[in-house]
This record gives C-alpha cells, structure tokens and sequence, in this order.
DNA sequence: GGACAAGCGGAACGATCGCCCCGTTTCCAC
DNA sequence: GTGGAAACGGGGCGATCGTTCCGCTTGTCC
C-alpha cells in the first residue's frame, strides 16, 4: 500500500519539523483560530512550505492532536499498570494529568469540541486508544467502589470536556488543580446522608 | 441625558422587534457565529435595517445576552426568598436552572467564554445582579452545610461553565441533567471517608 | 391626497483567511 | 562543477462576513 518514495531533502525535512513545531505552540496557545500565515511566521517559512508539507490546516492541526492523543493514551495505559487495589487512586491520578497538563491547551479543547472540525480517520487510532484506556480505568475505578455507579464513558467524556474548558479559563490564576478537585470529588460516590 | 426624542415609526417598531426575535432564536442556536445576514433573512428585513436599529453584531448579541443574564438574575433572587434551613435545596435547584434551561443556549456559553467578545457597560449591571445573587445562594448554602467550604465564586463560575458546555455538548441525549447532578455533587461535601 | 422625512433593502466595499500558483532558490547525484 | 529536480516563498485569488451607502418605498401629519 505504502508507495515506494525518495527520502525527504534535509532541507525539507528539516522545515517540516520546524512548521510542526510551530503549529504545536500556536495550536496550544491560541487554538484552531490561529491564521496559518502566523504559523508560517514562526517557522520561518511561507505559506506555501505549510501547504506542501500538510494539504490543508486541518491536516496540520491533525497532525499536532494525534500527538497529543498518543501521549495521554500512552499515560493512560501505563495507569493501567496499577494492581486493581489501587484503581481508583490511577483513575483520578489520570485524571489530573489530563487536567492540569492538557489544560492550558487550547487546541485540545478545539478538538473536543470539535470546532468546526471534523477529526478524520487518522485521529481515530489515537482517540480509540485513548477512549479504551479511559474506559477500563473508569471500570476498574467504579469496581474498586471508589467511582459511583452509574456512570457511563459518555458521562466522563463530557464532564472531562467541561473541566477542560473551565480548567483553561482558570489557567491564569493561582491554583491549577481547583476545577478537577470539585469534579473528581463529584464523580465518587455520593456522602451517606 | 435622554434627548427629546420621536417614537419610532410603526413599521420601525415592528421590524426592531423581528430582528429582536430573530436573533435570539439564531443566537440561541448558533452562537456568535451566526452570520447577521442570517439573522436579518430570519427576521424578513434586509441587513441595512438590522444596523439601523444596532449599531454593531455585538450590540445585537448585547441586547439578546441581557435579556437573558436579566432573567437568570430574576429567578436568582427569586431563589433568595427561600428560609435559610432551604438554603441548600434553594442553591441546587438554581444550579439546575441554570444548567438544564440554558444549558442549550449557545449564546450563553459563548458570552460568558468572551469569545471574542467584550461585553460591554450595558450588560454589566445583568451580569452583576446574577454574580451577587449567585455569590449570596452560595453563601448560604455553605453555612447551611449544603456545600463544602473552600469554594469560592469564582469556583463556581468556572464549574458553571465548564457544566454549562458540558451540557450542551449532551443536549441530544437522552436525560438533560447528567452532568448536572455529576458537578453539584461535586460541589456537597467530601463523603466521610 | 400630497409632501416630506423616516425607514427600508440589498448591492457593494473592505478586511480576513484558507489555499494555489509559479518564478526563483537550494540541494543532490553524477 | 553542473544539470535537473525538489523545495521554497510570497503574491494573489476566491469565499466569507461585518459594515456602509444610496436610491426607492412607506408611514405620518397637515
């Protein structure tokens, strides 16, 4: 399937890498907004070298998301580790990576919003993985009675989704984790009254 | 202050309230993003007269975003006449307001992100009678015991509107108050553990 | 009913932004 | 070196959208 193809020219190769990079501070900082122009700006190169390099914005912004989905799903399974005696503690540990790191990311946010976008197949593998590692912690964490019972993944998607963007708008104050304490606090079981 | 001035023609009047209409209904559907054409082909006018009677986009989302802040504002207060024993039920049940009544309204959650908005003088007298009555409920409902302490308004507002998109984001499933139980029961309490 | 201003609609303008094109530069094999 | 292909860059096109302008319509007052 692959098609046998020339190495990339170092020069080539080596802008590449500069526009990804590029693209991962800009996404991060402003979003799915920002113009692609002012991603070629920091780069270093024109618009046009983009463009060669990923067809269209939303492949490169693609591109920058599955990145970012391939690290949490790799902490997510490796929070899979845990001996089920300790699943609840690695599903709200999770929980805070995802909070406090990917919080002050604002096209992650985008991309769960879907922001006009819609993320094709190649996110799916990334997202997949991350969904399903998700899913067993949530399992596991609800098993060892330290989540109640009753939620579901679609659940934990939007509430997670909700903190994200709240967590972010709180990015500049003092406390980074005080969003993800209510929300985790409001996923385990209910106080006995 | 007020200058002497003519009623508005009967045509005017009528037109003034269809763009009214129209863009509440577009708003509340769309968000900002909505194009103002849109809006003016909804009301049956063309985009010139939807100028004449609001200078800018953002002045028509102004005057639909404070009839809305308005109303929350009233039930708030409403919600201010309960005995303080209620304090607690009184508190939750306006969260519920909040987040199941305008939970899918886009233009709600799109003001209070500022997307790309400031939000001028004129919504500001809206916006802090909702703050203050929301910071009162939250007061009494903490000395009631209903909700832990170390919350702030702040806090609050950032949960709100993390709960806020989160339910959106829902608002074609099933039971419209998921995510709603899941943040106020963050907000209780930690369970005795 | 007639005059006149208030109001109307929608074409047009300007800014923004994603995307393409093509003349020029740079790298690499020989 | 040098020829040729790969890559570059930035000007420009087309679409979208907020806003303005102006010739025409319509309500209002005598």
């Amino acid at each position: 399937m692959t098609v046998e193809t020339r190495p990339l020219r170092a020069d080539a190769r080596r802008n590449r890498a500069r526009v990804l990079e590029a693209a991962r501070e800009a996404f991060a900082a402003e979003g799915l907004a920002v113009p692609l122009d002012e991603i070629a700006r920091r780069a270093g190169v024109g618009a046009g070298t983009v463009y060669r390099h990923f067809p269209t914005k939303e492949a490169l912004f693609e591109a920058v998301i599955v990145d970012r989905l391939d690290l949490l799903a790799d902490q997510a399974e490796a929070a899979l580790a845990a001996p089920q005696a300790q699943a609840g503690p690695a599903f709200f540990e999770f929980l805070d990576v995802i909070l406090v790191d990917a919080g002050s990311k604002k096209d992650l946010v985008d991309a769960l919003a879907g922001a006009g976008v819609d993320l094709r197949a190649v996110t799916l593998n990334s997202a997949t993985r991350l969904n399903e590692a998700l899913g067993e912690l949530l399992a596991r964490a609800q098993a060892a009675g330290a989540v109640r019972s009753g939620i579901d993944t679609a659940d934990l998607h939007a509430v997670l989704f909700g903190a994200l963007t709240a967590e972010q708008r709180r990015a500049d104050a003092e406390h980074p984790g005080r969003v993800a304490r209510l929300v985790c606090d409001g996923l385990r079981p209910p106080a006995a009254d």
